[in-house]
DNA sequence: TCCTAAATGCGAATGATTATCATTTACACC
DNA sequence: GGTGTAAATGATAATCATTCGCATTTAGGA
């Protein structure tokens, strides 16, 4: 049996953050979506993102370039932000020490944190010397 | 002697951004200035804030709540964002280990780095309490 | 079937930021 | 002092991501 038709969009949604590495923002999510769902509306889309943000089901990276984009991926987990094509990579293998955690319980109480790298990743330098 | 009338503007914006501590958006340098240059637009603290950026002057911690947030410190040093007050506060004493720069280095060409940790700070929690 | 609440699509509204353009200012040169 | 030119500014319109309002659709139970 498939999915109720109610909640076809919203899942789809889901699915769609959780399964790609591009860390997209809501209009690519829409983007991606129409293929399915042809009448999906813009809305929509934020709408959830907004629900699975406040769920923590996902996770907003702020904006890049203005928009805001998202991760699927609720691990914590390092970010480069590349300012050529504003492109999202995860780090792994780098992670925040845990006793910086503690370091910081003296001026409240810590529910996230995030690191994020910025520069020009190598894809971009590549395309810069060939150009 | 004082600075020409030309530029007193763009260094009042640049002074005022140094001389604070909470990490404000344009509107809210605009509204300090106003007092000083009464005839001060919006979109020269805009302009000049973009050209502070591009030049290294001062740095860009993202948006909160929608609007953009600087600080005229650019020594690398950790915030922290409170999700009640939307207030940001230097973490003196925690910094990001150096050898994460080293380690990141595979993917691409670092820039800057940020760290920022998000929670409910200890003057909300109080407010909370005693309400 | 009937009812209610949640979810959606559509389009208008919002609000931060940016672009446009006429005006003002600084500064070098005569 | 004028004159010319380039940068800076003020005012306001435009942009664009995001949110809101509301009518419609859907689910699921009585």
């Amino acid at each position: 049996m498939e999915a109720t038709k109610h909640f076809r969009k919203r899942d789809a949604i889901l699915n769609c953050l959780r399964s790609t590495d591009v860390h997209p923002s809501a209009e690519w999510i829409h983007e991606q979506l129409k293929a399915e769902h042809s009448d999906i509306s813009l809305a929509t889309v934020y709408r959830n993102l907004a629900r699975f943000k406040e769920r923590g089901d996902i996770v907003s990276l702020g904006t890049v370039n203005g928009v805001e984009r998202f991760d699927g991926n609720t691990n914590p987990h390092v970010h480069f932000i590349c300012t050529s094509c504003s492109g999202v990579l995860d780090l792994h293998g780098v992670a925040v020490p845990q006793e910086l955690n503690e370091r910081v319980s003296g001026t409240g109480q810590v529910n996230s944190c995030q690191l994020t790298f910025t520069g020009k990743c190598n894809q971009c330098i590549k395309q810069e010397e060939t150009a």
